[in-house]
DNA sequence: CAATCATCTTGACACTGTCAAGCATAAATC
DNA sequence: GATTTATGCTTGACAGTGTCAAGATGATTG
């Protein structure tokens, strides 16, 4: 759209933006999401987002922060769909993350990798919160005397985290990147018990 | 040192480029690492480098082979330290993963993290291998016919990994991201049984 | 000695993020 | 309703980046 076609005040640029580093995200990667071509899609020029962003990781943090609410969202409709079991939950809730990270690998790797976003961002912050939430609460269940709630978590938490790393992140040659990968529910069943 | 004061014949650039690669990556973390800086540290021209390696990718992707070589030493002499004990060899080799991963941030950030690496290249692989190796091997003695060695494996990359990322990478506002952090033999403990 | 080749330099290009200044439109005020 | 203020966006510039082409320099070889 020419920039003589629309009103000089856009609207809601700051969502438009965001959307537009979405889009870009998913299509070439992170390498692909810089403040220019995210003005560009959005059909303004290469400066206006520094009036809605600090700069490049205000962007950058932004998107991460609508990424940790789609990813909670996956992991909730995941769980819910596993049915009412302890375990069955937990397994929905490692489902639903290993599925997002796989299908959405450019907000994914965004959120944990990219060294751009400004992880102090309370509104940043509060949204991973409510993410390690859903997995917290599914792990505590599984929590005995000599197993605190925050062992249990963080052993979860590590075992899906790191699995999910070794299989999508960072592309490797062959999809079999040092030997072969096991399901990870039986992964999950052996940790917890 | 002025260029007129050494030969035009630098001698062994390739290994000095690293070199100084490796040093700004320590300093400075990944955004500190690009071609015209290492150049510049290595006391040559911006496109010196061109002539040693394939752009930057290629200078990335020679720091992380000789980062994986360091990282496997750093867990072979944990392991060797820690005993003859099948746990206690393993859990040497994690606490060498953790250390290291704590210790020279920048250097597993560049291995596992950086997106211009080049993983497919044939040495920069078999230095990753080796290092898996390493952990691998200390799996064996925990594989039992209902586990076997690869679910093991998969299991202790994961979790030490995903342990590792949890802690170390991405710095985070407070030492505490979510909530306390056990300590990673209890976890690893419960792991292998 | 001359030719060749590898190594490094210089200069340019397109692209990036960021900043300062200015303009156009909407909102507020008289 | 007219004028002023403020907001939202544009334009232009700057330093920095990776990459490529062309040239200069020094070592090697025929």
């Amino acid at each position: 759209m020419d920039v003589s076609d629309r009103p000089h005040h856009h609207g809601n640029l700051r969502q438009a933006l965001i959307d537009a580093g979405l889009a870009l995200l998913a299509e070439g990667g992170r390498s692909a999401l810089t403040l220019r071509q995210t003005a560009a899609r959005a059909g303004v020029s290469h400066a206006a987002p520094a009036h809605h962003f600090d700069g490049l990781p205000g962007l950058l943090t932004a998107i991460a922060t609508e990424a940790f609410a789609r990813f909670t969202a996956a992991m909730v409709a995941a769980r819910d769909a596993a049915g009412a079991a302890p375990f069955a939950r937990l397994d929905g809730i490692c489902a639903g993350y290993l599925t997002f990270a796989k299908t959405h690998a450019g907000l994914f790797d965004l959120m944990f990798n990219a060294p751009d976003v400004n992880r102090s961002d309370p509104l940043l912050q509060s949204h991973a919160h409510a993410a390690y939430a859903v997995l917290r609460d599914a792990c505590q269940p599984f929590a005995t005397p000599s197993r605190p709630p925050s062992e249990v978590e963080t052993a979860v938490w590590s075992l899906v985290h790191g699995f999910a790393l070794l299989r999508f992140t960072s592309p490797r040659p062959t999809s079999r990147p040092y030997t072969d990968i096991p399901d990870f529910s039986q992964l999950l069943r052996n940790l917890v018990r």
